[in-house]
DNA sequence: AGTACCACCTGACGGC
DNA sequence: TGCCGTCAGGTGGTAC
């Protein structure tokens, strides 16, 4: 699930439910995820007040008012939810961060394929993780930079995180549809005013992606994610048949009517 | 340089 | 009901 406008509800998520309260204690209930040991996340984190949070790509910053960040990655099923004390923790939480009068947030994830991580600098965290910049807040100057001097399918350079970070398999499929431009496409085939279109139309996905809370059945009507893996899947646009191939990898979903 | 494949994990689903 | 293969929205490594 996590891309970048999952991670970013996430995030507004964290500001309502757990922002400047304080870290009364973490309890670990799966250490396979932990890229620290459980004492330093612990000692780092406990009396500490939550000040503020960032998102870079699929990452998610959380910070303290003093000492280093928390860092969240989801994998592929990963969230974070807040409980009341005498609310039930999630199936799959890894980790607990308590507060006062023991509510908590969890952070949860079935395959565990994500990661939690300290890290005293973001900036530094960004550039040693090697990823490049965050897809949403990207000039279409340095976009069309990104996008030069490779022969790849289009979608397979959006969803590498070196390039530009926050975009995986489910949004670039997106992202391609409403700009109607073919997964396997070259970059290098594609005509400036397709790169500009595709630049437009990854910022109004992202956009109405976040505002439809990354919750499919509430984006748009001609959004492709709203029926990705139904049965018979079909075009929104012109109700042809979709097709469904690997691209990068990965599966893809695409109208061969509509995207060329 | 670009791509294909595997591995890491757990669970849901469909076919038999 | 149960067993099995397949698949799932991420990432990193290796091998062509």
């Amino acid at each position: 699930m996590p891309e970048l406008p999952d991670v970013e509800v996430f995030r507004r998520y964290l500001n309502r439910t757990v922002k400047g309260k304080k870290i009364r204690n973490v309890r670990v209930l799966s250490r396979k995820i932990l890229e620290v040991s459980e004492q330093r996340l612990r000692s780092a984190l406990r009396g500490k007040f939550i000040r503020s949070t960032h998102r870079h790509g699929k990452y998610l910053f959380i910070e303290t008012d003093h000492g280093p960040a928390v860092v969240l990655h989801f994998g592929m099923t990963g969230f974070v939810d807040y409980e009341k004390a005498r609310e039930k923790i999630p199936k799959h939480a890894r980790i607990l961060f308590e507060f006062a009068k023991r509510n908590r947030l969890a952070y949860v994830n079935q395959r565990l394929f994500g990661h939690v991580d300290l890290t005293q600098d973001e900036k530094q965290f960004v550039e040693g993780h090697h990823l490049g910049p965050d897809a949403s807040s990207l000039s279409y100057s340095d976009f069309k930079k990104i996008l030069q001097g490779t022969h790849s399918a289009i979608k397979a350079v959006l969803m590498d995180q070196k390039r530009l970070a926050g975009i995986g398999n489910v949004y670039s499929d997106e992202i391609l549809f409403q700009a109607r431009i073919h997964p396997r496409r070259p970059v290098d085939k594609l005509q400036e005013s397709e790169i500009k279109d595709l630049y437009r139309q990854m910022l109004r996905v992202f956009d109405r992606a976040i505002r439809a809370h990354a919750e499919p059945e509430k984006m748009p009507q001609n959004f492709l994610t709203r029926h990705r893996g139904e049965k018979r899947t079909r075009c929104p646009g012109c109700h042809s048949a979709l097709s469904r191939a690997t691209v990068g990898g990965r599966t893809s979903y695409f109208c061969p009517a509509c995207q060329h």
